[in-house]
DNA sequence: CTCGCATCCTGTTGGC
DNA sequence: TGCCAACAGGATGCGA
């Protein structure tokens, strides 16, 4: 589900709230995908911080009497944090609960692609290693053209996987980055080293406007995607390709097709994506 | 180093 | 209604 503007959006929505409680009670689920790294326990007494973000990636500091650390936390792609001051039993689908005293938050995951790990720092840590290899953010100043360009060349891949791989900038996933590429008017089986200074130029700019229009949209739901007050996303509303198989593209009508591409949908416009 | 692919897990949807 | 296959917003970890 989650892309950098939901991740965002997510955050948005209980930083504030959550900056400053203290931990009341935590509890596990099921097994997501590694494990916590810490008794569940013993972040009972934390201090909680002020949740950030990297990626996909949030991180949630909590100060605690044994130690200093905090929680990174990924949704997966059926993950969504729920924040909220009445904490309502768990449902089978809930696998880890922080209860506070300002409230619950509360990391619901279906598939269990989603991960909450317990790292003494983002520095020389095992789990913060996790954030290592990781791309620009994409609104980093140095994301743009000439970067984009350099970290493309001599890579035989197509873009858009390129894109999707995120050591070269994070945060598109799979809708964003085929809205990026029509953006862009880029086919996204163009090899990635095949991409022209100006035309990587325009694609950053696409990568930024999109995602920005994203966060201002609240994200996109397309199916279960709620911030951690439960308000949903409506970027879906205006996606020019992603999800648009067979339905006439919006500038020039042309059916848009969908192909595969690493195992995941690719939709495009063929006529206003040239290789 | 880059690549292509399988893999983790569960739910929903669409065809027959 | 039932059954089954295809597909889903991510990203790691493997062998080639």
């Amino acid at each position: 589900m989650p892309e950098l503007p939901e991740v965002e959006v997510t955050r948005r929505s209980f930083a504030d709230a959550i900056a400053g409680a203290t931990v009341l009670h935590a509890r596990l689920g099921k097994p997501l995908r590694w494990p916590l790294g810490l008794a569940v326990e013993s972040l009972v007494g934390g201090r909680v911080g002020s949740a950030s973000r990297r990626g996909k990636y949030l991180w949630l500091p909590v100060s605690r009497p044994a130690a200093e650390g905090g929680l990174l936390l990924h949704l997966g792609m059926s993950g969504s944090l729920a924040f909220a001051a009445q904490a309502a039993a768990p449902g089978a689908h809930d696998h880890f609960d922080l209860l506070t005293d300002r409230g619950l938050l509360r990391l619901t995951d279906p598939r269990r692609f989603g991960a909450v790990v317990w790292s003494q720092g983002l520095d020389a840590d095992p789990a913060a290693k996790l954030l290592t290899g990781l791309g620009l953010e994409p609104f980093d100043p140095r994301f743009d053209g000439a970067y984009l360009h350099q970290r493309l060349a001599g890579r035989r891949v197509a873009v858009k996987l390129a894109l999707l791989a995120g050591d070269i900038v994070v945060g598109a996933g799979n809708i964003y980055a085929c809205e990026a590429l029509f953006l862009a008017g880029i086919d996204p089986r163009l090899p990635a080293a095949r991409l022209s200074r100006p035309r990587a130029e325009k694609l950053a700019q696409a990568v930024r406007g999109v995602l920005t229009r994203a966060l201002d949209a609240g994200g996109t739901t397309l199916r279960d995607f709620r911030d951690a007050h439960g308000v949903a996303g409506s970027f879906q509303m205006q996606a020019q390709v992603y999800g648009r198989e067979g339905q006439p593209c919006r500038v020039c009508a042309t059916p848009v097709r969908r192909i595969v591409q690493g195992q995941r949908s690719s939709f495009f416009c063929p006529t206003c994506q040239k290789r």
